[in-house]
DNA sequence: GCACTAAAGGAAACCGGTGTCATTTGCAAG
DNA sequence: CTTGCAAATGACACCGGTTTCCTTTAGTGC
């Protein structure tokens, strides 16, 4: 059997408190006492009991990570990086996928977070961007971060990247490259995340004085089929697009596998960019153009702003206040050919 | 406040005990005390504390899941099946993954299932294959259950594929087609995936009397970056390979990277099989041939064997002792053409 | 009507920690 | 030498459930 707090505190020759305060770093305590109590705590290799804890202390040590499975290696991603930010404290994190047009996903996620009492939650994209939700948490008590495109809630409660800012550093490659007509495979409405990286694209396009016709705009759904559909209707325009900015990785191999259905050589005849940076990007042939963002990071950083209230060797200031993408440059993007 | 077991006692007009016996469905209550208690209990939206509980109880309600990051979309329908199999009960699932290298891999995990107290893990392959972690489990006392390509441990411990059978039916399809001239990317040595896919592999070459020579075996690391040096490796032999069966997906990738590097045409000129079905084997071009496992049925198996001891509900004989592999064929595959 | 038995329900201890408050100890000042 | 005060430690209740054991109640056979 495990050994308990009042094991050491027999054998230590001290009061359970005391022992209780050697756990906690309490300021008042003997050199002496700590010590011995310490090597007690060492031999039996004693663990306090973090259900006891728990009760004890009226609240818990899980971090709840709530999602809706877009991507999997983003989500992934993310649980290293809320592992990471929970490295060496007594927090864990605990995994819920949800449902997102489920009518009772709030009630889902309220379920979720009463029943084992969290501590706090991490909420990503595109559940994020629901007001309800954060709403929700408000009124059960629970601490949350939500991750994001674009700043929705005060910077307690919100980690994001700057998309906007990332696509149109993106177009203006494409442009700078000699592209003048450039389409844009959209994210599905509703989507915070879609409307900043469409800002982005179009802001690019403005400041270099293009044109973006409404035929030059397809919608997709972040997935791969939507991503296919978008493509038929963009490659069948004429003059046909020189590039195509599509908004996930997703949606970019979709281009690529469509343009290779049809023949259409990337990227000497077209040259395409994604978003997200996913494994898949650098798998395929050419390996995508694309923007990556640092997830690991965020997701750390969405911890520490949970658990700073309880940790107290967590510094918030020297976390960053905001996240930067980049554009990885790879082969599915050149300058447009001549068309005869 | 959320209300505690003495609210809804004091407002029922009964003891603890007996809100006690009614959330544990004890058989010696009046219909009318349960139906009183759980009037109370639904009107102020009580749910019990699992820490009070899980303290009282002297177990927890945490499943550990450990894994070292193989597969991003296999890890997350893993989470998704376990999650499943969680679903309705008090249990939650805590993830974490860790170094399958590093040297502290056993107290790391040690440390991980004692401290947060886990009434059982989950073992993803390859760390399953450990017997040393295994063994560490029950010194600690916890259940767990294995998954791997094989079984490698009584089944109360295990939820296995069968990765050898899977393999020989692909490969004995490759040699339907015509294919007698089919090289193998392995796994990482010390895997037992590795060893029994190719075991898969050799059995069916030499079921349909083919030889298989050492020089159209690579060794790969089940990484894409190990996949391409492979792959350089067959496509330099002469005869050329007009078949690969790659040990996973993601390697098969490497392998339709690699010969459209050279202007190789697939399946024209080479045939790959791969295994996995991973999201990238039907977003290549051509959409890859590959053994698809049925993980999420796994997890959910894995699941109700940890917590069948705590849960009444689950009858263990309803699951299935094996889970079956299914060949999903795409267009990575053709017969092959003579070479002039 | 009475003793006996089984079922229903309650009182109090307990799980392993933490908070509050009282007590002991050590040391400086008067 | 006493008093005063702060630091170090301990006693005990408490967190919210469960278990053990005991009491009450109702039903049964005589």
């Amino acid at each position: 059997m495990k050994p308990t707090i009042n094991d050491i505190a027999r054998i230590a020759g001290v009061s359970k408190k005391t022992v209780s305060r050697v756990i906690n770093d309490s300021p008042s305590l003997t050199c002496e006492t700590r010590g011995k109590v310490k090597a007690v705590i060492d031999e039996l290799g004693y663990v306090p009991n973090p259900q006891a804890r728990a009760l004890a202390l009226g609240r818990n040590f899980l971090i709840g990570l709530v999602h809706d499975n877009p991507n999997a290696q983003m989500i992934l991603n993310m649980q290293q990086g809320i592992l990471e930010g929970l490295r060496d404290t007594e927090f864990a994190m605990v995994v819920q996928p949800v449902n997102r047009s489920s009518p009772s996903l709030i009630e889902d996620m309220r379920e979720f977070i009463v029943r084992q009492r969290l501590y706090g939650v991490v909420i990503l994209p595109p559940i994020s961007e629901n007001d309800a939700v954060a709403q929700m948490c408000v009124e059960v008590g629970c601490r949350y971060v939500r991750m994001g495109s674009a700043v929705l809630d005060d910077s307690a409660h919100m980690v994001a990247s700057n998309d906007r800012d990332a696509v149109r550093e993106a177009t203006r490659f494409l442009i700078d490259q000699g592209h003048c007509n450039i389409a844009v495979i959209t994210g599905p409405q509703g989507f915070r995340s879609a409307t900043e990286r469409f800002a982005g694209f179009e802001e690019a396009l403005i400041e270099a004085g293009l044109k973006l016709p409404r035929s030059h705009r397809a919608q997709g759904e972040y997935t791969f089929e939507s991503g296919l559909a978008a493509t038929e209707k963009l490659l069948d325009l004429s003059p046909r697009p020189t590039a195509i900015f599509a908004s996930n990785d997703e949606m970019a191999a979709a281009v690529l596998y469509a343009a290779r259905l049809r023949g259409i050589s990337v990227p000497d005849e077209l040259s395409i960019v994604g978003f997200d940076d996913t494994p898949i990007a650098s798998r395929l042939w050419p390996p995508l153009t694309t923007v990556r963002w640092p997830i690991v990071a965020m997701g750390r950083s969405a911890a520490h702003k949970l658990i700073a209230g309880a940790v107290h060797e967590i510094d918030l200031n020297s976390e960053p206040s905001e996240f930067l993408s980049s554009l990885i440059r790879r082969g599915s993007v050149a300058p447009p050919k001549l068309q005869p």
